[in-house]
DNA sequence: TCCGATGGTTGCATTATTAAACCAAGTTGC
DNA sequence: GCAACTTGGTTTAATAATGCAACCATCGGA
């Protein structure tokens, strides 16, 4: 490779995302932290990964604030990986990757599990996005503009349907 | 590696999605796709990666159903890639991605642009998850259960907030 | 018909991922 | 209090993915 590319400087916040969490593994141990995993062999056992990954991968996760360490919950000298707020944070993009396998994997019926509302047990709906002026938006109805406030070269991109 | 592991037989649909377009390019392949980019040379400027990767990448793209190849609309004997509605309906990650960045950056001021609707050039806002009922959930407000009619071995994960 | 643009392919260097073996500190059984 | 096991890693070596640069065939325009 040479060195893989980093988006870190990328001005997209699209690029930015994936540069923090884009990789193979991150999002699924996001997804067993949201899960209730908070120690090392939990990781491990339930994502089957490396452990020399996984050591590589927890540690990337708290330099970004994603997972703070803690002393362990039971008592022991060990220590736990916890979400912080932007950890959680990261729930809606783990929503949005079960919902387009749930609606365009060509072997749905391989997909064992649904997400539900807890209270009442029923699958959620779709997520849903939303003008300012409570108009259902699709992406379409969008585009992407320069931040006022930023330099004013960037021109208007219109995302195409 | 020994053969990078893949998650296509992984029951979770979120592994499931991370294997098709959980990868380092793919997603912002599938951005300038939908900003309006049709060609392999403006594929190649606008993301700046080598031509062989993209090469990769968009055969793998197009075998997943998320591209197709159509003749180009300029009547040239090029050819163009094309967003079929599986490669539209990544928007919803993308939008997840963004507000991520946009909600959590530590250098936020770095992000130039945001994304408006197109009717009023106004900020969308966040996306939001409601339950069949009405009620706008939260992570700590949905869980996750075996699909009816699967294997009945598999727990109830309540996802902790 | 010549020459640049387009859309790749090939070769090689470098980095990332992986499994498996190893290891030190913490904990438990007795 | 000491041996054995668990936890949470590190090290090593092999293989796969990524990247750059050079090359090349076809298309398009003058």
């Amino acid at each position: 490779m040479v060195k893989r590319t980093s988006f870190e400087n990328d001005d997209c916040p699209i690029a930015r995302s994936l540069d923090a969490i884009g990789d193979w593994w991150s999002l699924l141990i996001i997804r067993e932290a949201l899960f209730g995993s908070r120690r090392f062999g939990e990781f491990q056992k339930s994502l089957g990964l490396a452990k020399n990954i996984l050591t590589v991968r927890l540690r990337a996760l708290v330099d970004q604030g994603i997972l703070k360490l803690a002393p362990a919950s039971d008592g022991s000298a060990y220590q736990e990986y916890l979400l912080t707020p932007k950890g959680r944070g990261v729930f809606p993009i783990l929503v949005a990757l079960r919902q387009w396998s749930e609606e365009f994997d060509d072997r749905p019926e391989e997909i064992t599990t649904i997400l539900v509302d807890k209270e009442k047990g029923r699958p959620v709906r779709k997520l849903e996005l939303y003008s300012q002026d409570g108009r259902l938006l699709t992406a379409a109805d969008t585009a992407v503009k320069a931040r006022p406030g930023t330099k004013p070269a960037t021109k208007l991109k219109s995302i195409s349907a």
